[in-house]
DNA sequence: ACAAAAGTGTTGTTTTTACACCCATGC
DNA sequence: GCATGGGTGTAAAAACAACACTTTTGT
């Protein structure tokens, strides 16, 4: 490589991925043991190092599909994590993303050649670094932009009932919500379609599947929602 | 420099910072003219490399002090840029940050050393590698941001009148709101605290000076405000 | 006295909450 | 028929928007 600005200390820039997951019960997050020294035997978020010749969101898609086999994924830019001393090994600074995705669906195009691992929140190992700060700020962030925009959906099969839904806000949030106010908040957002089938597994009245409105969920995204009562006591 | 993580590429690192300015009536922008070839005489943010000791936050304060003699400003990360040909002369991965300042105390704690010019934001330059996209994007989540939380306080002077803040937030988002209103909003707020004086300048009557309230600015950023109706429209 | 801007009052509308109640079904 | 969620109805409360009107003071 050249050095076309001379004098300047070119640094490693790696890629992290907070990946949240839910199983219809709970969130939880994919994580791996490392192998190598120091640390090795805690667990790490899934990261790689961005090449030459990448971007760096392109860095952390090819990560996550090599270490997990994932593709087509919600992901989004987090925060750069970037104290000198962060990485004992080396300076490195760290580009976050957080990711979201089904684990249904994870399950079915799984890798297992680096045997990711999921944890509940309130269970987590120990972890290298500062991954734990990036966890815990991810966590916020979630929860923040869960409050405004309909980005929870990325978390659920193609098909899903509101109480499954609900289920998943209050994991996030670790709350109850009341369910007739919040079935009803939902609906008049317009961003589902109702199907014709019900999940008949969870109750015996069973719950409508509905499916995402595609074109109004594009189109509503960049909007304020209020799915959630008094979002700010939760950051 | 050691290279404990042996075979991956090092990338030069950057930080630049989008600052923001009002005058009493526009919002401005902060930008100083490029000596350097390629693209000399187009414009830029305010920029400069992350060293090797530094977190880049303290980088991008420490630039913005050097190039503008600027201290204790607001600052906030905002989002990385790096697509790999991004700088034209060496691949750079760009760290960007927006700032806030009230240009009054700029005036007075100025080094122009590199003779910085603020500029109108419908009145923009030709600039530099993607600065103009960076600047779009900042604007974008300054208007986003000021639309739920009191950011905006950070542009004017310690003591301000509401119609003052009505001017800047209208400048903002480009667009008139209801006085009366707004007024009302904002005192209910509990942000602010109401001063003996009033300010004789601008109009016959004379609007008293407000002052945050500075703990309870604290403990209500993180919280929701809405002083901006249909804040989803200028997105 | 008049104009001009500051800021308060009033009212109707919309949104949000809390909670009662009905619905569909498996057992 | 009865227990178990799913979902709709309703009414009170809170937040919001629109706009009339009063207040202050320089000219």
């Amino acid at each position: 490589m050249q050095h076309e600005y001379p004098g300047q200390k070119r640094i490693l820039v790696a890629v992290d991925s907070i990946i949240f997951g839910f199983d219809g019960s709970n969130i939880k997050l994919l994580l791996v043991e490392r192998s190598l020294k120091p640390e090795s035997g805690k667990w790490s978020l899934m990261g790689g190092f961005v090449e030459p010749s990448e971007a760096p969101e392109d860095a952390a898609v090819r990560v996550l599909e090599e270490r997990t086999g994932l593709k087509n994924i919600y992901i989004e830019q987090f925060r750069v994590f970037g104290k000198p001393d962060r990485d004992p090994v080396e300076r490195t600074i760290s580009i976050a993303y957080f990711a979201l995705i089904d684990i249904q669906q994870y399950e079915q195009q799984l890798s297992d050649e680096y045997n990711p691992e999921w944890f509940l929140l309130n269970e987590m190992p120990e972890m290298v670094f500062d991954h734990a700060e990036m966890v815990r700020m991810a966590l916020r962030q979630l929860r923040y932009k869960a409050a405004l925009h309909p980005i929870l959906f990325q978390l659920l099969p193609d098909r899903f009932t509101i109480p499954q839904l609900q289920a998943l806000y209050e994991g996030v949030y670790q709350t109850k919500f009341d369910d007739r106010n919040f079935s009803r908040k939902l609906l008049s957002t317009g961003l589902l379609v109702k199907l014709a089938e019900k999940d008949k597994l969870s109750s015996k009245k069973g719950a409508f599947y509905y499916q995402l409105d595609q074109s109004n969920y594009e189109q509503k995204f960049g909007s304020f929602l209020n799915l959630v009562p008094n979002p700010d006591k939760f950051f």
